[in-house]
DNA sequence: CTATGCATGTCGATA
DNA sequence: TATCGACGTGCATAG
């Protein structure tokens, strides 16, 4: 037999390379794979296998029919039928190796040094390999994440209090950084703490440690401000019992805010969805 | 032509239900992505596609080499070809649409409620399409995790200390819980914080928390225990300022522990890798 | 449903 | 390399 691969297909050499295996053997599979891992393709293999794993945690996962990414830096990520995350994964760098045992399977092994952690799937079937190689160098941009909410109170502090002048983002105090420093319109300093989501209890303890080292450091007793668009009970709570304030932040006006600094406007999802 | 689909394969009808369709066109390719959001298959997409996102944050992504998962539950992730974690992604059990628009390219429209959130990925080019109807009840068992260091060292004590007594785990106190409440030789209240992995400042300042609450709710003052197997240095800094203690707690005598007490062995990740 | 805390969290920035 | 804090964190669990 010329070819060793059964309903092997090669696409598209010019863009992306991409190869499929159908229902091989798993000795088959395993060479697929090899030579795939050699040209540092993503490869996705599905069919039925185990997994195990040890290192900062220990599994095991049973048999079942799941796909198994490889990705062209080293990560494997193991994904069942349902759910975000993968139930078994390895960081990028990870070593990988392949070998077919009669006996046991088809082996898939991802080791990491640092922590050292072993990853190994063991399939007992496989219904389909992919190898392809991607070329992505698309930007990626989050134009709506914590500094950009920071950056967008800092040039307009009447969002949080009226006479409220900014002198400094990410301040260093103590062992941390406050998002923002400042003085109110009294001159008393203010520090304030971000939050983009619900604010917890943790981040009203957060802000009393700045507001004690700022303290420590500046012989004077700052205000400190919890700004988020909602407060959990037991952060309300703390916040009183530690002499600390909190204010609401609307996150549609930091939005719009946001939009109107970035001239091109970013086409809403709503102009691609059907009437 | 009877099947509208080019090199449209069906394999282990009795087992694993899978479709391939190979270089489809983007119109091709929405008709077999919507007869396998019908047959509720987990799809794969691999080609070149632009994403946008809005809802908690916003975020886009340009053109570039990518494969998209639909699960069987309704998520969605988006993998570059390095890199753990999915660029885009949708949480499960949301409502995918998928629509070909010969002056865009093929839509993949995911929305959730609750938060209200929006993803759409546009094809420019499809590669490869997969359908498979994967079957997994395999167990999933997680056997070294906090909840099991927290019942090791409930039921050893003495890998914290020599003579403390422990009386309750997850005894709630304040608004949390504290890990273990105990007491010392001396008959003093204890309360111990576990960590997994390196305890932070955060760690300690928690402890603290539940410390203060204590004493409010008890009016007698307990020590306060950071139990972990490593300690940043602003942890120990903040420990030591605030009146706390830490104790280090080996892992892996914890896990020789779990697996005594686990009667069947685990087989050791050892066993499968090559000499 | 919200609130709370763990996670093999991951990831990026920084010292 | 280790530490630190944000994350569209996800996720289970308790109230």
């Amino acid at each position: 037999m010329k070819n060793p691969y059964r309903h092997n297909v090669v696409l598209g050499v010019f863009k992306l390379k991409l190869k499929t295996l159908n229902t091989p053997s798993l000795e088959e599979a395993a060479a697929f794979i090899k030579s795939a891992l050699l040209e540092k393709a993503t490869i996705i293999i599905i069919g039925e296998c185990r997994v195990d794993y040890e290192g900062r945690g220990a599994s095991r996962l049973e048999l079942g029919e799941r796909f198994v990414v490889i990705k062209q830096d080293g990560s494997v990520l193991v994904h069942r039928p349902t759910g975000f995350s993968p139930v078994n994964w390895q960081p990028p760098a990870s070593v990988i190796e392949v070998a077919f045992r009669r006996e046991i399977g088809l082996l898939v092994h991802a080791v990491r040094e640092s922590p050292r952690e072993y990853l190994t799937v063991v399939f007992t079937r496989v219904n389909l390999v992919v190898s392809a190689k991607l070329v992505d160098a698309g930007e990626f941009v989050m134009y709506v994440d914590e500094p950009t909410m920071r950056d967008v109170i800092a040039e307009t502090p009447s969002l949080v209090e009226e006479g409220l002048r900014v002198l400094a983002v990410e301040k260093p105090v103590g062992s941390g950084k406050v998002d923002l420093y400042g003085v109110d319109k009294n001159g008393r300093p203010v520090l304030v703490e971000l939050k983009r989501t619900t604010a917890t209890r943790e981040a009203a303890i957060q802000l009393k440690h700045y507001v004690e080292a700022f303290k420590r450091e500046h012989g004077q007793q700052p205000r400190g401000i919890l700004v988020a668009p909602a407060f959990s009970p037991s952060a309300i709570e703390t916040l009183l019992r530690l002499g600390l304030e909190y204010r609401h932040v609307d996150l549609k006006k930091v939005w719009l805010l946001v939009k109107q600094k970035q001239r091109k406007r970013i086409p809403s999802l709503e102009d691609f969805s059907k009437k």
